[in-house]
DNA sequence: TTGAAAGCGCTAACAT
DNA sequence: ATGTTAGCGCTTTCAA
């Protein structure tokens, strides 16, 4: 099966006898065309099941109400909420979302945004800031108006509509300080290509730096963002030579599979040992216990992450980054140190 | 800041000093090309960051290598996974997914397709089948090549790439049974519009027919696909003037929710209470008693269906429907009902 | 192996 | 308020 050809301006034209330029005013600008014409031009698209052709459309005015998400992962429901509430925000807006998902490959991001692009792509959502400059000098080239979200720079070379990673993670750090943790583990997602990964990692050495008193990092392993590989990377922490206190995990997925492994070996959550994660998502109040994490405001950077951008798109100059706020939320998965 | 114009096959022609039909074979049919024009070309291309506008391609062949998916939501892990497949397995193909959510509204649907096709798309992802004449109108009236997925219906006229939630649900509600419980609450999807969640309910009430020996079906509730909400459909059964000895869940995530009100409540599962999820998402494993639930291959769905899409993209005539099985996966959240 | 030229469906400038 | 018409960038005959 293929498609019947599609109705065309002429075949609408022909229907409700007027001109293609009237009708392509009444879809475009109905206040410049007479209510009665109006009104026989849209009985005579209902009938033909019209729908304006994006190709001439795209090729005749040179916008095609389309912008690209490119994100790691759709699966991971990190970025499903946002973009959601992007292309809600878009759709609004009467723009539609293409995706593209990279499986966390810089590679895979350049090839994808290329294709967006050829697909006509007015502007991007792209994640992060580790890419090669073969992807920046591409963007360069084109010019297309990107923003970049998930995290906060402050560069005004550059739009991001995000947090400081870093920061973040310095909060929640200090915080596990504060409980009187000293011997403290990692499991922390890929660092190879993920700024966000990288910018967390840093943040915890650094409090953990700055506080002194004798805390030490004992161990990092990277990890997938997926249950059963943080399981194993459970393993591998409490099967080295110091066993710690607490394990501050860098995202929740990462923080309910090591949970749900320390259940499976009789490790009691937290009188034994603590685990924190990152990102708040759903999964983190439904664990048992449940986790100490850091909320990110994942659906407004979503939603301002679109209308950013489409101020961008129309010409407006004076849209600037925005750097959102996130929040350590107490639940019981960190307690204080045993002793 | 707007996008600079982007650079024409003219102006690789100029560069390459070849004509615009020799760079366009030497992309679309390398072979024919010249090998060392071929290289030439290529060069020209890198240099001026060139990619073939959309537009002119879609307009003058009349294929936009476009799909569109239109799901209920994004951020349910349900469908994250097989979109991502499906997308991977378009990526594959040169193939650029569309993607657009409804909120579960078939108005939304309706006019998320609509803004598909004008966007071009060859083809169309769909989830279910209860839509409204009007969109099935539109469909045929245009013929759209569509897949539905996430539901299998014996019905040669559409394309099915799916399982059935009906038989589904009657094998996880026959194995509830078989534990010995007889009184049975559902916290069901709301079923306005979906056929999913309508089916689920068909297939459990069906299966405390069969099998009769006094069991009874003490209470539905309907609630979104949603933690909280959920946490509330278990109270208010939990409140009824009879309380049941299992809640079989349409979905895992009301499930889930259902699991962490009954911990508040310091109601145990199973011991107290069994409940029973729908889907097996990641959540279902991680859950404090894990979820027995029902097994959905959604990957292997996504991919199918794409390649499916594809093959009647194709012109091949020969593609069918594909019904996938489902499989109770047992764990320790359903247990025997206690004395 | 390559080039010339028509035409895809639409918008926008200009004409009426 | 409506019609006429020239392209937008590409693919695809047909010719060389």
């Amino acid at each position: 099966m293929t498609m019947k050809d599609a109705p065309t301006l002429e075949d609408v034209a022909r229907v409700a006898r007027v001109s293609t330029a009237t009708i392509s005013r009444s879809i475009n600008m109905p206040n410049k065309v007479a209510k009665a014409t109006h009104e026989r031009i849209q009985k005579a698209i209902e009938a033909l099941g019209y729908t304006p052709h994006f190709g001439g459309r795209a090729l005749a005015s040179n916008r095609t109400n389309t912008i690209g998400a490119v994100i790691p992962s759709m699966s991971n429901a990190m970025f499903a909420n946002g973009i959601q509430a992007f292309q809600e925000e878009l759709s609004d807006a009467g723009v539609t979302m293409l995706v593209a998902s990279t499986g966390y490959s810089t590679e895979a991001e350049y090839t994808q945004i290329r294709s967006l692009m050829a697909h006509g792509a007015d502007g991007l959502l792209l994640i992060g800031t580790d890419r090669p400059k073969k992807t920046t000098d591409f963007l360069a080239l084109r010019g297309v108006p990107y923003v970049i979200s998930w995290c906060y720079k402050d560069d005004p070379a550059q739009l991001f509509v995000g947090f400081d990673n870093q920061k973040a993670a310095f909060e929640i750090a200090t915080c596990v300080l504060g409980y009187g943790h000293r011997n403290i583990a990692m499991i922390a997602g890929i660092s190879k290509d993920n700024d966000r990964a990288k910018n967390r990692i840093a943040g915890v050495k650094n409090a953990i730096k700055v506080y002194g008193h004798g805390a030490r990092l004992l161990r990092i392993v990277e990890s997938p963002y997926m249950l059963a590989e943080s399981a194993n990377a459970f393993d591998e922490i409490m099967e080295g030579p110091e066993v710690p206190s607490v394990i501050i995990c860098g995202n929740d997925v990462l923080a309910a599979g090591a949970i749900t492994r320390a259940r499976e070996r009789g490790i009691s959550v937290p009188q034994q040992i603590s685990i924190t994660g990152f990102d708040d998502i759903g999964l983190a109040s439904v664990v048992d216990p449940a986790l100490t994490t850091v909320r990110v405001p994942q659906i407004e950077m979503g939603k301002a992450a679109a209308r950013i951008l489409l101020s961008k798109l129309s010409n407006d100059n004076t849209v600037s980054s925005l750097e959102f706020k996130t929040e350590v939320v107490l639940r019981s998965s960190l307690a204080r140190v045993p002793l």
